[in-house]
DNA sequence: CGGACTATTGAGACTCCTCAACTAACGTGG
DNA sequence: CCACGTTAGTTGAGGAGTCTCAATAGTCCG
């Protein structure tokens, strides 16, 4: 994975396992976890409307109510997707990582702000050319739905997360979000890229309430924390009770 | 489960404008108001897979978790989806109403339930015929996306409102949301097909909340309440104040 | 090593939730 | 038509929790 300048795929793909979508499926009943949605045939097709770019870390990819042109599917690091509020508040929508899709527009025009918190390696693809695939190539476009459909699912339990009133129950229920993203570290070491700050606007709680619900795990040996881009679930019984 | 009268459609379809579907289209510029989706030619292709169902008022359509079989469009009524926590509160995701979509699955089960508010008369459609129905014609698939994205939209709007920490304000951007349906009576009365504790379980407030932020907004002259199931704008202005 | 930014910790104010009692509305059956 | 019971909604008082403001400590980067 070494491919760094820009440049149009089709010719010399990176790679035939890009660009990757990961969701679960609304139709199938086999299995109940994430799966890759597209097949080595559809990623092909796809590589040729898209270009690979190269975002370095806090890089805005685009500003809310700027006109669309462009979704992006990440190959690899992790972006928010944000909207800054009348009030001067900041809510951040979603976390996006590896296989995730965004910059869906809405009458033509983004609705929520996209910058990386990693350096990000992305796939662009024009709106048009996508348009025109999904025409040609209804399966895609059907994959495409699915992963859409699974964004929807994740956009409510977002939604249950700000319900609650702890502050405590709600920061379990990000780690466990991000514990999902973080296999490659293994099931108790879960990676924090964003800032708390971040993690405050994501929650709907202020950065001293992110702050303090931290604290209160660790004190009472649910985590641990490992600098302030790492935790350690210790107590995964416990950490399964105020997550719920 | 009360099945009232099912009948086929396609030999004597209602009418060519159903079934509807109704969004703020991705790709277009021109407006930016929610327009229907669907051309005649489409809903003709939709209603021939589809039946037409009609279900009482506070009928539950699919519960959680139980198999999903079918997708529904609503040609008339309103709809309540919602999910029950394991701590015993209920948290509704969305009410539904004409021209709206529902039933989208994961892994193959209903991820929410599903029940009528008012008496309810939908277009019911299997998910296999849909499937065949997408691959066969990829335009309708398309706008079945761009309905799915704003969907995805309107629950991210969901969680904003949540994410607020005064009552009054929450109610008042509900209020708004449910002008935008209220068309029909006019712009400044809003229909109210749901109860206060609906309304206190959408809002993510406790029941008494929502009756002491309905009666500030009527003591400060805001809104007037008529009857449980109406109220008036009284105050443009303030009121798109405290909803901003 | 210095500076700017991020994060932690503390004290008081504010808002909503809970519990409880009361009132109103609705539907049923006599 | 009315009485009744059930459900839905209102109002009040006290407690729990977070937000704000403020000051301190820690971290990253040049």
């Amino acid at each position: 994975m070494s491919t760094q300048s820009v440049r149009r795929g089709g010719t010399a793909a990176p790679s035939v396992r890009e660009p990757a979508l990961v969701a679960i499926p609304s139709m199938k009943t086999a299995g109940t976890g994430p799966v890759e949605l597209l097949s080595d045939a559809q990623r092909q097709l796809l590589v040729r409307s898209a270009a690979v770019r190269h975002f370095p870390a806090r890089t805005i990819v685009y500003r809310a109510d700027t006109p669309a042109e462009s979704v992006f599917v990440i190959a690899e690091g992790v972006v928010k997707s944000y909207r800054d509020l009348a009030n001067g508040r900041r809510r951040i929508a979603a976390f996006l990582f590896a296989r995730d899709l965004f910059g869906l527009a809405e009458a033509g025009h983004y609705v929520n702000t996209a910058q990386t918190i990693t350096p990000v390696r992305a796939y662009e693809i024009g709106v048009d050319a996508l348009t025109e695939l999904f025409r040609r190539e209804p399966d895609i476009q059907l994959q495409f739905l699915c992963k859409i459909v699974h964004v929807l699912r994740e956009a409510q339990q977002h939604s249950i997360i700000i319900g609650r009133r702890d502050a405590v129950g709600r920061l379990a229920m990000l780690l466990r979000v991000l514990q999902k993203q973080a296999l490659p570290r293994g099931r108790s070491d879960i990676a924090l890229p964003m800032s708390r700050s971040d993690m405050a606007n994501y929650l709907g709680l202020s950065l001293e309430a992110v702050s303090r619900a931290s604290r209160r795990l660790e004190l009472q040996g649910i985590v641990e924390f490992v600098g302030r881009h790492e935790v350690r679930i210790l107590d995964r019984q416990r950490f399964a009770a105020v997550a719920a």
